[in-house]
RNA sequence: GGAGAGGUUCCCGAGUGGCCAAAGGGAGCAGACUGUAAAUCUGCCGGCGAAGCCUUCGUAGGUUCGAAUCCUACCCUCUCCA
């Protein structure tokens, strides 16, 4: 099986990536595996005890892709180890070891949402306990020997906590080892992961030759920025975009961003071509174009990547009947309500329904003008009333009810 | 082992006896506006059928009419010294 020339394949890999280090050596991986016939060993880690993907780990993951597609051997590592151990950061206590069960249970979560995107048929899955694990105590401290406390420190957040006077426990300076080691099990030829893996990357590197081995080159790639404009994408600041929700709310989540972060989105969430992306800015520089439909088209792209055209195509219309007409979604949440109870409390429905947390907030967004009924806008928070089947209640912009019969 | 500093609401961070459900910022939510679930402006942002009451400032006690604030013990973190 032949792999493209060295200058395309280099081509494809440098696009979006932020830093190769060191190129040359990349270079020198990939004549050696042409020559050779012998595909590299791709590998990037990740942690199962977060089993929700999102785009900022899709970035990465498609990076992933085009390796596969130019041949390589694509390593899908769940650190089940590691991640048993848990990234102390923040932590209160320390992270429950997870079963065998729930790591394969994460596991098959994983596999079902990077399969979107990786081919099953060229993706390698491994767990980086089939090696941990069996380590001795002995074992672990030739490892920890091999690295100093100094050098620890040079990484930046290590560094800044150290220096404001935060705590670093001894076990996180584990963890970049614990992750070089599985370059080393893995004989890894490239990692891939985010610019604030830059430091575990390259401890790789060192930790590689240590062992007498080559060292991997290590590509990073830049962090996507969460819906919030201003920290990474990440699952527990909830400001993310899940590759399993459904196709609706990418749309709208997407739509959220700020105008300045749609080419962002654009070059490292889609697979848009260069020469578009290009077209993209210089549209955002026209007066004359609403960003507004670029940010659409970015939407629609979005969504066409994980749930296909048709849902894409589907969860537009909706959006703009909803947001721009104004009128009611297709499909909406209902609640039961039978007559024979009686009139309800206003509030009361808002909290039983979900569409409000607790009784004070349904009243606050009553007083706030937030809440219609049949789209008209109602003010009394101690309004009962026994709604007729089909009702329609609204909160904000985007949470409908609608009353059945129970 | 010794000496000091500190732990505040989702996050950051002010508050050193009553005016504290706790400044300010961020995030979030809502309203207005709009070309948008953008930007901007404004408001809200512990709980309770809302009157007042209840729970919250590391944990447990105590002092006081009254405690996030003072005292005691404990837990945790950091700094310096050894």
């Amino acid at each position: 099986m032949p792999f493209a020339n060295i200058e395309d394949q280099l081509k494809q890999i440098r696009r979006g990536a932020e830093e190769i280090i060191p190129e040359e050596e990349l270079i020198k991986k990939l004549e050696r595996s042409a020559k050779n016939n012998k595909p590299l060993i791709i590998k990037e880690g990740f942690d199962p005890t977060a089993p929700d993907l999102h785009l900022g780990h899709m970035v990465s993951i498609r990076k992933l892709k085009q390796f596969q597609d130019l041949g390589h051997t694509v390593v899908f590592l769940i650190g089940d180890f590691t991640g048993m151990i848990g990234d102390p950061t923040g932590k209160k206590e320390m992270r429950k070891r997870m079963t065998r069960e729930e790591v394969q249970q994460n596991a098959e979560t994983y596999k079902q949402q990077i399969f979107k995107v990786l081919d099953p048929e060229k993706t390698v899955i491994d767990f980086n306990s089939r090696w941990s694990l069996p380590l001795k105590f002995e074992d672990v401290l030739t490892l920890t020997a091999k690295y100093t406390v100094a050098r620890m420190l040079e990484r930046d957040d290590f560094h800044k906590r150290y220096t404001s006077g935060r705590p670093i426990s001894i076990m996180e300076f584990l963890y970049p080892l614990a992750q070089a080691y599985d370059s080393v099990a893995l004989k890894a030829d490239v990692e891939l992961g985010g610019t604030d893996q830059k430091f575990n990357l390259l401890v790789g590197r060192d930790i590689m030759r240590e062992y007498g081995l080559e060292p991997q080159v290590i590509l990073t790639l830049p962090l996507l920025v969460g819906l919030d404009g201003v920290e990474k994408m990440s699952k527990s600041l909830g400001n993310y975009i899940g590759i399993n929700e459904p196709p609706q709310e990418m749309y709208g989540k997407t739509m959220s961003i700020t105008d300045n972060m749609i080419v962002n989105y654009f070059e490292l969430a889609t697979d848009i071509p260069d020469s578009e992306i290009q077209k993209v800015k210089q549209q955002l520089n026209d007066p004359a174009v609403n960003p507004r439909n670029i940010k659409a088209k970015l939407a629609f792209e979005i969504v066409r990547i994980y749930h296909g055209e048709t849902a894409a195509k589907k969860a537009e219309e909706e959006f703009n009947r909803v947001f721009r007409e104004k009128s009611l979604p297709s499909d909406m949440p209902v609640y039961r309500y039978a007559a024979k109870d009686g009139a309800i409390w206003i509030v009361r429905l808002l909290v039983s329904a979900g569409l409000t947390a607790t009784n004070g907030e349904a009243r606050r967004l009553i007083k706030q003008g937030a809440v219609s009924i049949d789209g008209k806008k109602i003010s009394d928070a101690n309004l009962e009333f026994s709604p007729a089947a089909g009702t329609i209640i609204k909160v904000g912009k985007r949470r409908f009810l609608r009353i059945v019969a129970a």
